[in-house]
DNA sequence: TAGATTGTTAATCGATTAACAATC
DNA sequence: TAGATTGTTAATCGATTAACAATC
């Protein structure tokens, strides 16, 4: 992996952006981009994707623009995306099941290798490849699975108590579909994938539009 | 809905926090709440989230704290919240009938009016009080339905098209859960719900920890 | 009045943009 | 060499933080 600073926050947030843009030109078989065609796939402005992949290194060739294949490689590994992430889902109810059948998943290297739910009726249950474990069992699940990624498909009021429990067990990086702010220690790192909230910021736009 | 500078994006995104921080002081039978307290439940500085409520207008009593209930109004105002928001979800699939049947809707004043797909297997199945109408209908239902706001839980492949149709039948704000970016005009609202972009940032952070 | 806490100002920090020298 | 495009620097902008005067 290249040395250098780190990366900030924003840039990271944009190098999935970058490195999907990437994907697309690779399958129709462009081999090299310019970082004016990139940033127009990726939303963004030339100046600011050029700015974001310096702190990658450098990469691309002036005159040139960018190698594609290079490119995604060099990104995919910045990200810690040449190895695999074992990933499990609590919460095995209408989002749960939907996420535990989501393709895109294992697209980057992220396997789900346990589903748990506290409900008798569902637990047991195959959902795909996998069984659904009881809740119960998270702590052992989890050291069995080496579970590195834990999703948060439960109800609001539980999803704090999980959180609580997947910490305790050693996960460091929860995504989190519950609408409540989890409370963890500094080293843990969050990400929230929040519906409602979403919703409500488009309404607050769609609202100043028409008055 | 009071007068004053234009509320800034990065505080807009964080109303919905406040909000339910505030539901959830209100369930409890909170009445009154200081800056810190609230702060605490919704994971930011106390000095950033009255400097955030300061872009609504002063809703504080100096040395008391604010009100639970007016506050809250004051947002979901703010907001545009007092108004009922006609949703369609595209796309019904897994991750769209799990999110036609995701309560957190409703209760927020978001209706869903309309699921449509393209599979002529699934259009005209019932899900909930629901019945989903072909695609092909898109601008009839959306004109019909009176929609605001367009879901997208088609496949990438597709998220363009339907985006633009939406766009042209009037729809002006889109949440997206496929991993594309959306080209859209700019009176148009695109937030992105994108799961692998997530794990992604995840994973980068996860990385460092352990080398 | 004394204690508490807001609302706001000023200082700091980080992110974006524009411009261009370096270089393929 | 001439044209194109990167990588980086400097300027600008916006967001966060700290501090405190205003005021309940």
């Amino acid at each position: 992996m290249p040395a250098g600073r780190p990366i900030p926050e924003a840039s990271v947030a944009r190098l999935p952006v970058y490195l999907r843009a990437l994907g697309s030109l690779a399958q129709r078989g462009v081999a090299t981009a310019s970082s004016e065609e990139l940033a127009q796939l990726a939303g963004v402005t030339a100046a600011k994707l050029r700015k974001d992949l310096s702190y990658l290194g450098s990469h691309g060739t002036r005159g040139v623009g960018y190698d594609v294949a290079l490119l995604q490689d060099r990104i995919a590994g910045s990200l810690g995306l040449n190895r695999e992430w074992r990933v499990a889902i609590v919460g095995v109810g209408n989002l749960g099941s939907a996420l535990a059948g989501y393709a895109g998943f294992s697209e980057r290297g992220f396997q789900v290798v346990a589903l748990l739910d506290v409900d008798s009726h569902v637990v047991g249950t195959r959902i795909g490849e996998l069984v659904v474990d009881a809740l119960a069992d998270l702590e052992a699940v989890v050291a069995e699975q080496r579970v590195h990624i834990g999703v948060l498909a439960v109800p609001a009021e539980a999803a704090q108590e999980v959180c609580d429990r997947l910490v305790a067990a050693n996960v460091r990086s929860i995504l989190n579909f519950a609408p409540v702010v989890l409370q963890v220690a500094p080293d843990v790192t969050v990400r929230k994938a929040d519906l409602s909230t979403e919703l409500q910021i488009l309404a607050f736009h769609a609202d100043k539009e028409k008055p």
